[in-house]
This record gives C-alpha cells, structure tokens and sequence, in this order.
DNA sequence: GACGGGTTACTCGGATAATTATTGTCCGAGTAGCTCGGG
DNA sequence: CCCGAGCTACTCGGACAATAATTATCCGAGTAACCCGTC
C-alpha cells in the first residue's frame, strides 16, 4: 500500500479545521514531509473532486463537501488507485489442463475469494468518514491545528 | 500486492488432488508459469510449514496437514508476509504542533481505521480454507489433475 | 535370490540480476491580490 | 476619494529522475532412488 495515503488522510483531518484554502506547503510543513510529494498526493486527491484546488495568492487546498460525506475509501481509492490490489491472471486457462473459455463464465473461485475480501476491507473503509476520525482527535490538538491553519501559523 | 499470491494459491489447490510430492517444476509446467519464481513462493509456503519439501529424486512438495486446516489467510501471510499493509510513521509526532509522545499511548485515529479494515480483510480471508476452494472447482477439472499430478502427466 | 555399497540423477534452498512501481523533485502555466496612476 | 489597468507574487499542475520492491534467474548442497557386484 502507498505510504502517501498516511498524508492524504492526515491532510484531509487538518483540512477539517480550516475555513480558507490553504496551501500544499503549508500542508506539509505542518507533518513536516516532503512538500513536492505532497503535492502529487493532494493532486491526486483534486482529481478525484475530495478536494477543490483554488490557485492564485490566496490559493490552496480546501474539501468540496462536508467531512461526513468523505470516507477513508474514497482518500484510500484516490492516493492508491480505485482497482482492486488482487488481479486475477485467469491461471486456470492456461497450462496443459487449460480450461476452455466459454466455460469461464463465472470468476474463478481464488479471484472470488480475494475479491469477497476487499469487499469487506472497503465495507470497513467506507464505514467511516473524516468527520469520525476528526471526532475522535483530541479537542486540544484540533483547536490548535485549527489557529495554525486559519491564523499566522509558525 | 503481489501476484505470486495467486500461484500460491492454485498451487495449494492442486497439492490438495495430490497424493505424492509434486515437483516445484511440474506444478510450473501445469500452471504455466516461470518454475523458478515459483520455486521462491514454495519456498515461502514451506518457511511457513504450509508445505513439506521433501528431496530425492522422488521429491517435491506436499500439504502438512488437511486443506480443511490451510485458510487462505495463511497462504497470502506466508507470500506477502505477515506485516500490516499500512504501517502508521506517526506523523502526530512530527511537525510545529508534533503530539508529545508522552500523549500517544493508544495508536492515532487514522492507524486504528485502517488497521480494522485490514482485520476484516484478514478474516474474511481467514473463513475460506483451501478445501473450499477446492470444493467449489468443477469436479472434471479435480478428476484431470488429480489424473495429472499422479499420473504420468503431459 | 537377497543384501549392501556406490553411483547417479533429481530435488530443494539461498544468493544473484532485470524489471517495474513507488518515492521524491523540478520547472512552467495560470490566477488572484496588490500597487499605482488617473478621473 | 473611487475606479481600473498593470504588475507581482504566489498557487497548482504535469513532466522528469532516484530509490525501493517485486519479478525473474542461476548454480550449489543434499537426499533418496537405482544399479550392480557380492554373498
């Protein structure tokens, strides 16, 4: 799993306590990780409209919608790509024993397996919104993140 | 993930019509696959005691114990390896308003998310054993390969 | 015919390269705010 | 004092390298079967 969907979400909780754009460099000044990179993630993030980018002086990152309407699936599918991580090769048509193809017509049952258990793993994902992960921050550590990102900052 | 997973996977599947040790080659062969990439996943199955290699001529690999008894849980933790997909770098701890880690005795929000998710995954993966798997092939399919494994083969 | 030593051929196992995905970086296009001159 | 054109500085966006993980490969160590000579 790309280690970018760590500073996706953290992005998005920050994202929370702002009330104006703010910038990528900002971003990762605030988790202290690379700014470039950071960029690719949240670009990442605007094409997949979780967030809207707003250029010019006064520019920078701000959600499209309410924190209680963004999952972790939705930040996890946009950073790491909406396909699932198992891609079955159709192995059983192939070899000396292959399978004809028109006998193919239902996935074959390791593909399934695998494909029953992503399902669940996004079910969890989905599950929870931004909104319950900035819930569950503490009220001191959201006060100050919200007077860093809205006042001067340091 | 990685795709040896899914050759592991046919692989313990075929072993269950088995009756005698199956070469790593020739499980290669009936697959279709690179023998000796394969040869690294039995590799891994057997560090894990899924498998038993046994050498000699008549050599090969064969199940420890009953497919009934082998999730497929343990057959992606023994190729992927066992860690978590998503690993925490706590960037609470990081940055102008770093957490002190005097405060950080639970994992953060964001850790604990994901690694529900990744827990239904895993038992999701864990409710299947390779004897469902192999139950649900099609029993002419069962009939070739048992024929094949033991036979003389192609 | 039965047994035992030696040979052989076949097996796995770990150490070793090539390729692909991830991580990290850079510079150009574009836009909103600010400045300054005019009315 | 109010307005607007021009400028400036700051922003994002996509194209470009460095690194790590995956994929693929090879050759050596070890073992069980087989063969042959002997009893």
């Amino acid at each position: 799993m790309s280690g970018g969907v760590e500073w996706a979400l953290h992005c998005c909780v920050a994202l929370t306590s702002a009330e104006a754009p703010v910038p990528a460099a900002r971003l990762a000044h605030l988790h202290d990780v690379s700014p470039t990179y950071l960029a690719k993630q949240l670009q990442a993030l605007s094409r997949a409209d979780l967030v809207r980018s707003v250029q010019g002086k006064a520019g920078g990152y701000i959600l499209t919608r309410s924190p209680a309407q963004i999952t972790v699936l939705d930040v996890v599918e946009a950073v790491d790509g909406p396909g699932p991580a198992f891609i079955c090769t159709e192995i059983r048509q192939r070899g000396p024993l292959a399978v004809p193809a028109q006998s193919c017509t239902a996935p074959c049952v390791i593909s399934r397996a695998m494909a029953d258990a992503e399902t669940a793993w996004r079910n969890a994902l989905r599950t929870t919104s931004i909104a319950d992960l900035a819930r569950d921050v503490d009220a001191d550590a959201r006060s100050d993140i919200s007077s860093w990102l809205n006042g001067a900052g340091a």
